[in-house]
RNA sequence: GGGAGCAUAGCUCAGCUGGGAGAGCAUCUGCCUUACAAGCAGAGGGUCAUAGGUUCGAGCCCUAUUGUUCCCACCA
């Protein structure tokens, strides 16, 4: 039975109501099936705190779009959803909440810590699953993971054991990203830099065996008292004869070698370096190339390290367990337990009294900064454990070279490309407790490693069995690279999810986080399951706000998508986000667009609601004698299906939706549906009935072409079409059908068309209101070509009569003119006619086919065109040359009569 | 320093393998035509950043230039 819609469309109801009967109806479910393709998506996890932001809207927008039509047209379609643990920014929104009630961590110990972030991700975790549930997003709730669930805790546990076994993963004393606030190492990737205003200071170094004072630059004098050579070039003339010779340390008067190293730079500076191996990436290499020592003078939380750090090292010296290259510490005196900004202060002034503080220069550098807070790195020696990434970065290199992996667009291929062979060892531990607690344990009594997946019983070398386990947890990407086939069952390879499933078919994110993420999954994938973990990678740029600004809770300019889709509805937006948008550039958001697009699906709900209005059949089929309208919808639908998987296919989800908009609202609401409805308001049942049976055909097709794009609307309306088929998102994707091609009637149709759109353009020209309707005499060569024309001319074009001949008229004066290349229009209006006017529109128009012909004929005089442009081209100019002749002919004798 | 993107109508952006420039919004004109005024019909508006080149033909391909955005890089 159909249902009668009401007035309005009010997608706050209805989005709510579908979502809620899809998931009841197990419509999400994804069922492993011998006879269907597979096709799985492996949501990008959101951080298990977030609240859904318009990054979200188009991720998780692309991947329903592709979901659902992959669903329609008949592959085993699985998305999978789920969060991430984000281990530094849950750990950091929770110790801020802590500090707001007087609490540390220190306070509260680990068990209790942890026992709160669970309550805090139980509380929060939900809120972004709600939030993807508004949009539409049909992902398999029942499969939905957490990146620190017990199945992907067993992954983890897996890789980071069976890495450890094959010597991939060691610990030791590395220069690492400290960030001093988060009190965590970081990876290179986290770091972010950011330019900032400093100064080059120019100190002098005094030179022990000379007496001369060597001019070293630097813009980070605090870290001198960590200094243990310094650099020269061993190229460089300017200070051969200092080779072999120490300087004596300013403030500490402490000797240390004048070392030659490629690393000093004759160009830069003043050619002289400091070396600080313990604050300094490059500096920590020359120290591993001179056998220097590394000397520490900060602290972990960005403090000058005074007589109690080094006292702790010392008693770490002496318990045994300090590794062959834990660095010294330094007693920083009376610089001890300042920060390391007002140490920086403090040196300087007190090089300034020494007079060795020579000359600061304003200088602009970029400053490496954490990606989470901002706050200035501080480069330190610090003992971590690494992913050694030389041989898994092969493969990974291999696979997208071989094309095993696409990117969409292909440039980001070598924005990975370049990532993963520049890639240097990975730090994975992270000094947080939030997050997979690193499976290594280490002896009290020997200092033996055990890695492991649960805690051994006994030391394996001393027997002991006093072992502490390693207090650090893992980057929170180690779990999420595991995440295409950790949520799928990974490492039991029996897991029928996984056989059916894996590898995963397409992978869509941002184009932000293809060092972070992509390039992870892509290396894991293949070097524990075998596989890449996907066949494409579909990136999309970023939205901005409607001034081109991204959108960043500091300026305060982000757009809730949760108040988008109240306001305008979930398709709305949906459809904001994909139309008119091309692969992996930016967009912007605005008021505007959304507006239209809310416009376009009050369009749809009105033309529907129109149709069942009308309706009078219980089922869909099409009539044996199609009418020349009926041909050219259904074959421009035809056309459209073609396109339209095409461009899904190529993942070109903007071009596609366009096609969809253009047609439901051009061809179908503003030419057929009117033309419809001669037959519908006509006295004819048969005839009633056949264009029902087209409309709710083409309507139908609609419906599934538009649902990936707008899942809710479209299903709310098919729910209430006369014959009951069950869900729209479970039907079978339109398929182009040869039959229904009507190239010769689409054209016919077309050149009817012309004529009212000249007939119209007219009309307006002369202002003549609707309400005036004119009769209309065709004068044609060939009368069949109009053999239509009469009812639609009447229906679209005012006309109250139509005579199609193909005598001229005795009489034209008082008569409009209108010409086409295939016939003339007479309409009496003689009351606005005035020849002058009439004879000055006909002579524009005149002039517009003349240029028209001197066009043309540049062409088919040109000898060169004509021997070497495909005959196609060729025979489509010679057309409109006889066309444009012949509108020429008419218009000149039209003139002529006036 | 290396790499990439963008530059098209007043604004925001499309434009697939080269074959006479498109949409939405805005502007102007006329319409409440019984699905829709959140609508209908029409109009105006572009040397497709600049300069060369390839081609019968370039918004699209090549080279250079300018402006702009982003990514990567250890710059003391």
């Amino acid at each position: 039975m159909k249902k009668d819609l009401p007035k309005t469309y009010d997608p706050k109801i209805v989005e709510k109501k579908i979502y809620e009967t899809w998931e009841s109806s197990g419509c999400f479910r994804g069922v492993r099936d011998a006879s269907k393709k597979s096709y799985s998506i492996a949501m990008p996890p959101p951080n298990v705190t977030g609240q859904l932001h318009m990054g979200h809207a188009v991720d998780n927008t692309l991947q329903d779009i592709l979901t659902r039509f992959k669903r329609m047209q008949g592959y085993a379609a699985l998305w999978i959803p789920g969060t991430d643990h984000a281990a530094i920014a849950t750990e950091a929104k929770i110790v801020e909440q802590m500090r707001e009630e007087g609490l540390t961590k220190e306070d509260l110990g680990r068990d209790k810590f942890m026992e709160r972030a669970w309550a805090w991700k139980e509380k929060y975790g939900n809120r972004i699953v709600t939030q993807l549930r508004t949009l539409g997003s049909s992902c398999d709730w029942e499969r939905e993971h957490f990146t620190m669930d017990a199945q992907c805790s067993e992954a983890v546990l897996e890789v980071f054991t069976n890495l450890y076994n094959e010597g991939k993963i060691y610990r030791g004393n590395r220069m690492v990203n400290w960030c001093p606030k988060c009190q965590t190492s970081i990876s290179d990737a986290e770091v972010e830099y950011e330019e900032q205003a400093g100064h080059f200071w120019h100190i002098l170094y005094k030179v022990k065996e000379t007496g001369d004072f060597l001019e070293i630059a630097t813009t980070r004098p605090e870290t001198m008292l960590g200094d243990t050579a310094v650099a020269i070039n061993p190229e460089d003339e300017r200070f051969k004869h200092l080779h072999g010779c120490h300087v004596i340390l300013p403030l500490i008067n402490k000797e240390i070698p004048i070392v030659c190293d490629e690393h000093a730079d004759m160009e830069k500076g003043t050619g002289v370096v400091k070396i600080t191996p313990a604050h300094d990436p490059n500096d920590f290499e020359v120290g591993l190339r001179h056998n220097l020592p590394a000397v520490r003078c900060f602290t972990y939380d960005g403090h000058m390290t005074g007589a109690e750090d080094v006292e702790a090292y010392h008693q770490l010296i002496e318990s045994g367990r300090a590794a062959e290259d834990e660095p010294e510490v330094l007693d920083c005196g009376k610089y001890a337990g300042m920060t390391t900004d007002e140490a920086r202060k403090a040196v300087l002034a007190d090089l300034t009294e020494l007079g060795l503080l020579k000359e600061t220069e304003e200088l602009k550098h970029d400053v490496g900064t954490c990606y989470r807070c901002h706050t200035t790195i501080e480069p330190m020696i610090s003992k971590q454990w690494f992913v050694r990434m030389k041989t898994l970065a092969e493969p990974a290199v291999k696979a997208v070279e071989d094309g095993e992996i696409c990117f969409v667009p292909e440039r980001f291929t070598k924005t990975y490309l370049n990532w993963m062979k520049n890639t240097r060892d990975w730090c994975i531990s992270r000094q947080l407790w939030w997050g997979h607690r690193i499976p290594a344990w280490y002896c009290d009594d020997c200092g033996e490693t055990v890695v492991a997946k649960s805690a051994p019983c006994k030391c394996p070398s001393c027997g002991s069995e006093k072992l502490t386990q390693d207090p650090d947890t893992l980057d929170t990407w180690f779990s999420s690279a595991l995440w295409p086939f950790s949520i799928l069952g990974w490492p039991n390879k029996d897991s029928e999810d996984y056989k059916y499933f894996y590898p995963t078919s397409t992978l869509v994110t941002g184009y932000d986080i293809i060092g972070f993420w992509v390039s992870r999954m892509i290396f894991s994938g293949l070097a524990y399951t075998g596989k890449p973990p996907f066949d494409t990678v579909v990136i999309h740029g970023i939205v901005r706000d409607s001034q081109g600004r991204k959108m960043s809770k500091s300026l305060g300019n982000g757009i809730d998508p949760l108040e988008v889709i109240d306001k305008y509805g979930a398709d709305a937006l949906r459809f904001m986000l994909v139309q008119g948008s091309s692969p992996g550039n930016d967009m912007r958001y605005s008021e505007e667009k959304i507006i239209s697009m809310r416009n376009f699906t009050n369009k749809i709900w009105n033309a529907s609601r129109f149709l069942l209005m009308n309706m009078t059949i219980d089922k869909v089929k099409l009539p044996d004698e199609l009418t020349l309208e009926d041909k050219w919808i259904l074959s421009k639908l035809n056309n459209l299906i073609k396109e339209v998987t095409y461009n899904l296919e190529q993942f070109d989800m903007g071009v596609a939706a366009q096609k969809v908009y253009d047609f439901i609202w051009n061809s179908f609401c503003d030419w057929y549906i009117e033309l419809a409805k001669i037959r519908l308001n006509g006295d004819n049942e048969a005839k009633k009935k056949d264009v029902e049976n087209v409309l709710c055909y083409v309507l139908t097709d609609i419906l599934k072409l538009l649902h990936p794009f707008m899942p809710f609307i479209t299903e709310e309306i098919y729910g209430a079409l006369p014959y009951d088929n069950g869900y729209l998102m479970m039907q079978t994707w339109p398929e182009y059908k040869p039959e229904l091609d009507f190239k010769a009637d689409e054209a016919k149709m077309e050149l009817i068309m012309d004529s009212i759109r000249s007939v119209r353009e007219c009309r307006a020209e002369l202002k003549v209101p609707n309400s005036k309707k004119a009769h209309i005499t065709i004068v044609a060569a060939k009368p069949e070509l109009f053999a239509e024309a009469k009812d639609f001319l009447i229906r679209l074009a005012s006309a109250s009569s139509v005579d199609i001949t193909t005598e001229e008229p005795e009489e034209t004066k008082g008569m409009v003119t209108v010409a086409t290349a295939d016939a003339k229009f007479y309409l009496p209006l003689a009351e606005l006619v005035d020849i002058e006017n009439e004879k000055a529109r006909l002579r524009k128009e005149l002039e517009k086919a003349n240029k028209e012909m001197d066009f043309v004929n540049s062409k088919l005089n040109n000898e060169k065109f004509m021997s070497k442009a495909p005959q196609k081209l060729i025979d489509d100019v010679k057309e409109n040359e006889a066309r444009t002749k012949a509108l020429i002919q008419k218009l000149e004798e039209m003139l002529n009569a006036l």
